[in-house]
DNA sequence: CGCTTATTGCGACTGAGTCTCGATTGCCCT
DNA sequence: AGGGCAATCGAGACTCAGTCGCAATAAGCG
């Protein structure tokens, strides 16, 4: 969970103006508790009768995600979705039941990189790790 | 590389009709050193004046992708693209200046996954892992 | 050689994401 | 406190990848 203060914060310090618009929406995305995509939060906002347009929605997360404070992901469906996160994660479990996600500290994939730019050659300078599966309370659920 | 042949057989194997539209793609897709898109595919089936549509490039690679044959992947830019695999990888160097890219056999990406699953205590059961950097012929051409 | 049914072409459609441009509004400076 | 400028926003048209439904075609089987 990340909170609203929290985005807000690193927008001003990256040296964004702290719209109405921007806060409303770190409002909206420390709310979320799992994954959500640009129609959920656009959705939310008409619902709360704030006046964000898709542009403005779109525009924003662009930024959060050059700022590393959400995190763009692709659903093995195909849907683009984002997930707010801590700076420092840069990979994501997701659950593909409940869609909750939870930052993977680096255990070494960064290694794992380096070793697979030996093998094969290339110079590996960024790459991206996406995982899938059910998260601790949808499997005791499921078990029920 | 893949050879037409081999896809084409794959599709065979697996009960689909090998009909003249399939054929024509599973020969398009040999050729490509790298990755593709549909798109490209699309372009470069009108000039070679085959007449495909874009339904069906999209029905083949779909096809194609659940068989394995070729990997559905999202560039950094947001591309959706595919690059011709042998079924046994399930992992890619991409490079990002060629576009050329490279199977990765699976160096222990696996057993990450798992002790990610243990640290989280999420039953992890897919990923996806795509890694982006130079080929060594461009690192050879940018030393130049 | 015909039958059956998967596959194709066609063309309309959808929906995410982008673009332009005039109107606002943060923010800095005094 | 208030003025000015650039960043940002809203509105709405637009693009373009990908999908869909349906009638026509053609694999593959007997």
């Amino acid at each position: 969970m990340v909170d609203a203060l929290g985005i807000v914060s690193a927008l001003g310090v990256a040296g964004f103006r702290l719209t109405g618009p921007r806060r409303a929406l770190a409002d909206l995305i420390a709310t979320r508790s799992g994954h959500f995509t640009a129609e959920d939060l656009l959705a939310e906002s008409r619902r709360r009768r704030l006046r964000i347009t898709r542009a403005t929605v779109f525009r924003s997360l662009d930024v959060l995600a050059n700022l590393g404070v959400v995190e763009r992901l692709e659903l093995p469906s195909g849907v683009h979705a984002f997930v707010a996160c801590e700076p420092l994660h840069h990979h994501h479990v997701v659950c593909s039941s409940c869609g909750r996600s939870t930052g993977v500290a680096d255990e070494g994939l960064e290694r794992l990189a380096q070793s697979i730019g030996q093998s094969t050659g290339y110079r590996v300078d960024s790459h991206r790790l996406e995982l899938f599966g059910r998260c601790p309370e949808c499997q005791e659920r499921e078990r029920a």
